[in-house]
DNA sequence: CGGTTTCATGTAAGCGGTTACATCGGAGGT
DNA sequence: ACCTCCGATGTAACCGCTTACATGAAACCG
């Protein structure tokens, strides 16, 4: 194998200028059909490919699109990618990929990454930028998109779930049970990252229990570092409690594999004696049977890449943005609240 | 926001020529200190950032590391990203991605990806290549590693957990605890992408049972499409007969979730009645408690990048592969053969 | 039949870097 | 004081492609 031929080789060998060559690869209308197919056997011949770097230099394009991802392992952010790369499996673009696991790794791409010179758009999942971040974002030209990041966002293209709906849907799907004693279990709400979701969808659980009257007390909530042991430990003080409630509602069904945990641990069995529902839809949920709130993950992806690709073909005025609606997803976790259990 | 700053004027504005201003970004000792700084200064002034189409035309390198993967959300596809991810986020590389559902993407991207005009070096993960494929790859010389792919990668580099061994340590794990029946639940043998991990497993399963002496019978084996309600449907024909084994080795943690699933329809306990073991050690087993064996899946994703670096960097005369070792994970799904269960 | 279009193709100037080679001022040697 | 050599910088070619503009031949027109 030597030297990759170049368009130059092609056009020598097909006997023509190489300003024809390109042109027939890029199946311009001012070449002759007939010259066309003859440069285009040769190439085959040549075993021809454009040198990527070159075009994308003379375009003036990077034909990428960077995507900056928390957690790529988490089942929420492998889905989202998957939609992503459905939108762009199509596209002309090339799909370029960071994760970021720490709070370092995440300042330093949010300085390098979104450049010109870099990429021709930036996707940023489950990622909300600080207020830096959004000034140099603002003041650069790169086509962005946030998706499933609230915070900071306001002013710029994002797609987010209805965190708050979510939240108040899961809470009010308790209720209809007849469970009114209604447990919550989050993350801390200042974290490192800046994530909201659980503040979020613990403000669709005040939201739901406030419609009917009842005003969650400090003893029904708790929050902690996420993560399934955290939340087991956390359910277990919360229904250990004589007077505890007889629902939880888990803001992540991570969390809530946790709270699961923790009732058998303490010999409650779910559903009867308690009901449990998580947030996400993750694969788990099916095997466990949890009923949750299903984000459309694959679908917030495939749109997130579609809005950036529109931008970058034609910068919009205004900053769209699109909301994607949860749902309940019912299996065998929750269940009519039955008379004389918890609540004495 | 203007044109961006290109090195041009860089050198203009800090009074030097072209090349200057080049090999003082690029550190070279060649340039004084103090016209070092000075450029440097000017360069963060005007915000300057290299067009990295220009540098990477200039070099004759992509900088750019592709990853082709099978079923991206499968969480072994996504560890094994994130091992990939790790090797190479302080290198000069970009990550760019290639997600396969299909057979016909496969093909695609087996014939347009591997060209030195693209990219740097290929990682083709869980995806074996074709006849023609290697016929291909072998002519082209584009840097390539498989990991997890056995077949027809025998004269390429690659990354292999190894399935027989790992196969035989499950089935040796159900032995030691006293079971004589143990059953396998696994994937079709032959499949459109070739995969061949389960057909792997298998024979250390039936390896294992030939050291002591026992020969599997036809009963104790199904086989089916991979999936968990797949697995759950064997399991359950296996399991309904009265003659039944007392423990079940499953070919992937998803398939023995469909075995647990099978078990619990049935009223069968697990572990008391039945011993089940899994293979990958997906994130699942842990709140399932599913014994299983373990692959280093972000180790053979780390592992395989580094091999890919050092390829491009000087090519190997002879295919480096490495094999990773898998181990037991113990947890709640095995226990020793109760007497009076299961075969009478 | 000369002049104007039109169509197909060629010529050459970028795109924004890297780097081999040329240049030049000054330190070091004798 | 002259030559050599070296370290710092400049000049210009090149990477492989796209495309504005130039060119030339054929087609069209009155």
């Amino acid at each position: 194998m030597s030297k990759p031929a170049t368009i130059r080789d092609v056009a020598r060998r097909a006997g023509v200028s190489l300003a024809t060559v390109s042109r027939a690869l890029n199946d311009s209308p001012l070449v002759k059909e007939d010259t066309k197919r003859r440069i285009i056997s040769v190439a085959e011949e040549l075993d021809f490919a454009p040198s990527l770097s070159a075009r994308r230099l003379s375009l003036g394009k990077t034909q990428t699109i960077t995507v900056v991802v928390s957690f790529l392992t988490r089942p929420q952010a492998a889905e989202r990618l998957r939609g992503i790369d459905a939108a762009l499996a199509d596209s002309e673009f090339d799909l370029n990929i960071y994760n970021v696991e720490t709070v370092e790794k995440r300042n330093q791409y949010f300085q390098t990454l979104p450049l010109r010179q870099r990429t021709d758009g930036l996707l940023v999942v489950s990622l909300p930028p600080s207020d830096d971040d959004v000034q140099r974002l603002e003041r650069s030209d790169v086509p962005i998109v946030f998706i499933d990041a609230r915070e900071n966002t306001a002013t710029l293209p994002r797609v987010l779930g209805d965190d708050v709906a979510g939240g108040a849907l899961a809470t009010q799907h308790l209720l209809d049970l007849g469970h009114r004693r209604v447990g919550f279990v989050g993350d801390a709400f200042d974290n490192p990252f800046r994530f909201t979701s659980s503040r979020d969808r613990f403000a669709g659980y005040t939201r739901a229990l406030a419609r009917i009257g009842i005003q969650a007390t400090d003893d029904d909530v708790s929050l902690g570092a996420h993560g399934r042991y955290e939340a087991r430990d956390l359910a277990a003080r919360m229904l250990s409690h004589p007077d505890r409630p007889t629902a939880i509602f888990a803001s992540s069904d991570t969390q809530a594999l946790g709270v699961l945990a923790a009732a058998q641990d303490l010999g409650l069995h779910v559903p009867d004696d308690l009901s449990v529902i998580g947030y996400d839809d993750i694969e788990a949920c099916d095997f466990v049977g949890l009923t949750t709130v299903r984000q459309h993950l694959f679908e917030s992806g495939r749109q997130g890449a579609q809005m950036l690709m529109a931008e970058i073909a034609e910068r919009a005025a205004i900053p769209p943005a699109v909301v994607i609606h949860p749902e309940i997803v019912r299996r065998r976790t929750t269940a009519p609240r039955k008379e004389g259990r918890g609540e004495r």
